[in-house]
DNA sequence: CTGAAAGCGCTTACAG
DNA sequence: CTGAAAGCGCTTACAG
């Protein structure tokens, strides 16, 4: 099936199928009819492969992620489709399990001309690799900020929110704040954890306790609370850097028959759908999930759509902190 | 960038380039030198586009899920992820949000002949309008399941594992279970609809309920079950056919004091994570969800590998009861 | 072992 | 308004 065949049912040149293809008006009523009748009695569908080779052009961009389980990546992303969607853009997810050899696989994509550009929430850590990869293609960084590298990104202001809900914890008389962390070599779990150590510092807090919980799940978070508190002294509140290991931290303190906040307050971050329903409900910084997938696609937008090269741009986007019953 | 430079700058022609590109083991050592020199130095790096129009074989298939936040999907995307990472295929996902514009304008991914297949996760009251489209493109059905279609399909027996759930509710002495449910448009939820209703005819119990949650996440399993509870007669014992919902169930019955299970006992459906940390833990169906995942994908390449068509297949994969805290 | 040439299925100046 | 022709960047018989 290809145009040619289109052409001769309907005794044009292989030109004007083209042409109603992409709608051009320069075609007379007739032979459109005559061509739309051949595309239907063939069921012809266009070759996407030919179109995009000749155009250099494909209408797609890439979304990378580390881990779409993570619902907090899962609301990013739906920010993307809507914003990608109003510009007539398709988006391709792909799942990189922090991998560095599936990112690369993926990123072919975009070198092999598949996509127009590429968004990632991968770890910062990763970066100078993938940038070696991706060259200067359009290319917007999601959730995660490198002030010295030259990629677009688009995030909110860990350290700050972070300092915000150490304060909030203080007010309410929380003197030793245990934090919750998970792979460092992401920059916002950096960021939250020097905002935890500013926190403290500017409070004159002594106790100062650090876990890392070994995957992003509930699980972990559970087991991260319960090695926590098999410590001499125990914390009066924990701030974990994912709703999701938030949630697991008020399953083990419910086990435990710990009382929240009472005895242990507990603040997450993200502000995903779980925090809404844990018993009891969790506080926690709300991100603007949709907001920075959506500012995120604008970027790249910008950036395929210019010919000379984009100021590579990091913006923060506001945070809240939603203050529910755990805290 | 492109083989002809490659070729000039190596001194070979564009079909030595080609075969070293493809590891073509007729090639002169000297001459495979020079070729990887001056790829290196060009930091060339092949156009898939180019290539996969001309070999008619892209390496993709596509994953069409109705919802990447659903952690049922996100387990099920995982195994078709494993399967197709051993055979050297990677995975294009698309969220649909049940969307059939939206899984339209996906499946020009396989008509344009950007993938080698598709395995949709779409409700099976789409499947007529799919088939259409797809026409006999290499297809499979993951987590639905049409007697009546010629398309190929991985699922569990979603009838029999219900009826088993209310023969477990049964012998612990509840009398009045009502269920939860969701969007009808899919196969899943008619017949685990159906196997209650097989069910509480079996033990003859006269008390029948079912309610439909608007979405498939917490808060609708929530809002659900406080509407339940403002009848007149309370039932004793919940089955919500997704653990999504039943969380927000058991966090439902937490705020108003229900004590669970005896009160009310609840079981979900799927056996994702979050039923281990619910407060109480959740009793569910397990759902092979990796496996049903690789099967999935087993299935594709089968129908990807075979010149002739191949028989279609409906995969009906084991689940298993498992009872937790909340029954 | 290598190269010239054809061709995958499109689009787009260009000339008419 | 339309068609012939070139060309996007590859791969692959074919001939040598």
């Amino acid at each position: 099936m290809s145009v040619q065949k289109i052409a001769k049912l309907a005794g044009v040149s292989v030109a004007t199928v083209s042409r109603v293809l992409n709608d051009s008006p320069s075609v007379k009523a007739v032979n459109k009819e005559k061509v739309l009748a051949a595309i239907k009695a063939l069921n012809y569908q266009p070759n996407l492969l030919a179109r995009q080779l000749r155009t250099s052009r494909t209408g797609m961009i890439l979304a990378m992620v580390s881990n779409i389980a993570n619902p907090f990546c899962a609301a990013v992303v739906k920010g993307i489709e809507r914003e990608a969607e109003k510009n007539g853009y398709r988006i391709l997810l792909c799942n990189t399990e922090s991998d560095l050899e599936r990112s690369r696989s993926c990123l072919q994509l975009l070198s092999g001309k598949m996509v127009d550009g590429v968004i990632t929430m991968d770890a910062i850590s990763e970066l100078p690799e993938l940038q070696n990869i991706i060259g200067d293609a359009p290319w917007v960084q999601c959730a995660e900020y490198d002030p010295d590298s030259s990629v677009s990104s688009v995030s909110i202001d860990d350290i700050s929110a972070t300092e915000f809900v150490i304060d909030q914890l203080v007010k309410t008389g929380k003197k030793r704040i245990a934090l919750i962390n998970h792979d460092l070599s992401y920059q916002y779990a950096q960021h939250r954890e020097l905002g935890y150590l500013n926190g403290l510092k500017r409070h004159g807090l002594a106790y100062c306790e650090i876990i890392y919980a070994d995957e992003l799940d509930y699980l972990s978070g559970k087991e991260a609370v319960l090695s926590l508190l098999k410590n001499a002294q125990r914390p009066d509140a924990i701030l974990a850097i994912s709703d999701v290991l938030a949630a697991g931290v008020i399953n083990g303190l419910n086990e435990l028959n710990v009382a929240i906040p009472e005895d242990i307050a507990v603040v997450g971050f993200d502000g995903i759908d779980i925090s809404q329903i844990t018993t009891p409900s969790l506080s926690t910084i709300q991100q603007p999930c949709k907001e920075i997938g959506e500012m995120a696609f604008s970027l790249l937008l910008q950036q395929i759509d210019s010919t000379s090269s984009v100021k590579r741009v990091h913006h923060l986007l506001p945070w809240t902190f939603i203050k529910r019953q755990s805290s």
